[in-house]
RNA sequence: GGGGGAGUUCCCGAGCGGCCAAAGGGGGCAGACUGUAAAUCUGUUGUCAGUGACUUCGAUGGUUCAAAUCCGUCCUCCCCCA
């Protein structure tokens, strides 16, 4: 199966702009191809993930990737899939995203030997003359039809300031800059960054009559159509200090049945023979394939031992209902009243529970558990000889634990 | 610049001067059922305290015994006209 062949297979491609072309230059490692991650946070989540391992696929037979941050376009911000204008950031901030991304692509793509080059494209953004930029570039696009990209569509209802319909230009002028510094002639990125990069090559033909490609990649949706990545809390970050691999582990082991194949294929390495063995799976045998998918993506982030880690502990918070390592808290001497601390206290303080109330709520609703036991009553206490060697073991609900000890 | 409309608790969205901590939906959380899945059903969803207190309705200042609801100013957003 040529690389191509297993990207389509996998269900990776979204859309191309040249099918024939494109696949000749991957499968024989003559692409140069960027992908552009704007500075939105201090850590990329899983969706850049896709998109880097995407550039590892194909680095691995011999491609080059160019990894563009957004130095310049994050001081615009891109309206795609926004509802709201963004909040503008500080250029220290900005670049302090970049630098921090920086350092989590390194983890990911070979940049040594230059097989892979890092570039930001305030380098080039920062220090264009606004005139001088409208007479050379602005006349290359044509509002009505920027009116009409899927982007911007969105916008025109809730409003679309002058400055983040820039984006698009700013992205096209991206592409044309790489395409004559490095010859990059591909670019790859989101679904949803389609009409952005399908601008790149339509200025690429205008200024320099040449071709330029575009691929996107799948966005990484759930059966009902939403994307993943997500909690309650925000995005499944790929920096442990934000989601802690415990965390991310569990989020994977969680996915829907419907969405594990999907998963396996789109975000991880293993080799497509060995999950189509697992989509013929179903029941508790699917269950299993879950723990492959999060184990899998844990140690491609976090590392294998770290991986092992926390699957080990997973298993024997649920299968025994305590394991030697899980979330601790460690509590103070202070923290406790006449040698004593109260359940509810004790919930707030661990982290289990975000207020006294909610803490509250979930005793009475049978949802607290402690070494084992379930609490019936908010007024249960515990002395501090309770809390010293290996500690309490909290539990609210089914799957949040904690050790408290002092 | 002129005219009109809107800003409500995590989100959407109702809200008569007192009966509003604020309808309804979504989401979240907990319970039952299960496979750490989905679907379904039940409960719950501002904070602190055992029925009461406290802080919320863009910001700020008023009117009033009493304001999310009335008035002034400001900020933000949307629509129409230019």
């Amino acid at each position: 199966m040529t690389l191509y062949d297993e990207l389509k297979a996998r269900g990776l491609i979204a859309q191309v702009t040249n099918e024939a072309e494109i696949s000749e230059m991957i499968n024989t490692g003559k692409a140069v191809f960027y992908i552009g991650i704007d500075p939105t946070a201090d850590s990329m989540h899983v969706g850049h993930f896709m998109v880097l391992s995407f550039m590892k696929r194909l680095q691995s037979t011999g491609n080059k990737p160019i990894v563009l941050f957004g130095g310049g376009t994050g001081m615009i911000g891109d309206p795609s899939g926004k509802s709201d204008l963004r909040e503008l950031m500080t250029v220290e901030k900005i670049n302090h995203y970049c630098d921090c991304l920086k350092k989590q692509a390194e983890k990911f793509i070979d940049f040594s030997d230059s097989k892979a080059l890092a570039v930001n494209n305030a380098d080039w953004l920062r220090d264009i003359n606004y005139l001088d930029f409208l007479r050379d570039y602005g006349s290359h696009f044509s509002v009505n039809r920027m009116l009409s990209a899927e982007c911007y569509k969105s916008r025109m209802e809730k409003g679309l300031s002058f400055l983040e319909f820039n984006y698009m230009i700013l992205q096209s002028y991206d592409f044309y800059e790489l395409y004559k510094r490095y010859g990059c002639n591909m670019q790859f990125g989101g679904d949803d960054q389609w009409s952005n990069m399908l601008a790149g090559t339509e200025l690429i033909r205008r200024k320099l009559g040449e071709d330029a490609h575009v691929l996107t990649i799948t966005l990484l949706l759930n059966s009902d159509g939403e994307k993943m990545g997500k909690t309650a809390k925000g995005a499944v970050w790929l920096d442990p200090s934000r989601t802690t691999p415990f965390e991310f582990y569990q989020y994977w082991r969680n996915v829907a049945d419907s969405d594990v194949i999907n998963c396996l294929k789109l975000l991880t390495f293993l080799p497509m023979d060995l999950i189509w063995e697992m989509d013929t799976w179903s029941g508790d045998k699917l269950n299993g394939a879950k723990e492959t998918l999060a184990f899998e993506l844990t140690a491609l982030i976090h590392g294998t031992s770290i991986a092992e880690q926390v699957h080990d502990t997973s298993k024997e918070l649920f299968k025994s209902g305590g394991a030697a390592d899980m979330p601790t808290v460690i509590l103070e001497e202070e923290d406790f009243t006449d040698g004593s601390i109260d359940i509810l206290t004790l919930l707030v303080k661990s982290g289990l529970c975000p207020s006294k109330g909610e803490a509250r709520r979930n005793i009475d609703q049978g949802g607290v558990e402690a070494d084992g036991t379930s609490i019936t009553t908010i007024s249960a206490t515990f002395t501090i000889e309770d809390c010293r060697a290996d500690g309490i073991v909290l539990r609210r609900g089914k799957k949040n634990y904690r050790r408290v000890k002092i």
